[in-house]
DNA sequence: GTAACTGCAAACGCTTTGCACTCCC
DNA sequence: GGGAGTGCAAAGCGTTTGCAGTTAC
């Protein structure tokens, strides 16, 4: 399963905390779940603007953040001062491209299994995780 | 090995690629090998005001720059808006609080090699990874 | 009907830049 | 002595906030 969320279930999740359902927050979610490489807030803006003229960046942020809220993306600061979201909550490995910044998830089998014996090893409870690899992608090289 | 750096070895890299060396740099760098738990740029400021009262965080943001280019720290980019500096280049887990935000890299022996497995399963070749575990620290609980 | 949401613009905080003065080599 | 580095202040940029108007329920 690449993407662990449909629309009916995040506007099951809206409704379940009391948040109103509306044509931007969809568009939004839409936006996110259809692009593989989490994108940034101004990405969803200019990806929107065609369909959302009136879309403002101020509402991207209230809903990327009231999605973070809810558990349905992950926020990922980046050194550029940029932050990507990605809406796969389960344990994966970002592939960062250094040079275009592109990001695409990697799920192996075996990386849960590695991970568990790292996470046993150390004796705690972790909250989330986050693993990144840099690398140059195919287009870049 | 918890450090991988010494001053000495700081100097050297500094001359060999025609960069003075500075009262202000060996400042910086003292405190960030100092401190395990990874300060911000504010903090590193605050921290060295007393002993450099004129000090400014211009200053510090270009050498940052700087030990970042001599390959001699690794940024840590969160999403707080905030990118935290550690010292230590070797792979290693960097163990996040999420109340208080402190760092702490923690290194066994087996992540090398777990780590291993999944990068030859790839195929591909990193130029560089970050993996963060996000809990609650002692001091927190 | 009303409380929550949107869009706009102003404010914010961290980081970068420009420039005159200073200091390492 | 000269060029790189510092400190200061202003500018930059992504993000947050406040508020009047609008919309979901």
């Amino acid at each position: 399963m690449v993407i662990n969320l449909d629309i009916q279930e995040i506007i099951k999740t809206f409704r379940k905390n009391g948040y109103k359902v509306t044509a931007q927050r969809l568009a939004i979610c839409k936006f996110i779940l259809s692009r593989k490489d989490h994108p940034s807030a101004e990405q969803i803006y200019q990806g929107l603007s065609n369909e959302y003229p009136t879309i403002s960046l101020g509402t991207i942020y209230k809903t990327l953040h009231l999605l973070k809220e809810l558990g349905l993306v992950q926020e990922l600061g980046f050194n550029e001062g940029s932050i990507r979201y990605d809406p796969d909550m389960e344990l994966h490995i970002n592939m960062v491209c250094s040079k275009c910044g592109k990001i695409y998830d990697y799920k192996a089998a075996n990386v849960k299994e590695l991970w568990n014996v790292i996470i046993s090893d150390l004796g705690i409870k972790p909250k989330g995780q986050r693993i990144d690899i840099y690398y140059e992608c195919e287009d870049c090289k």
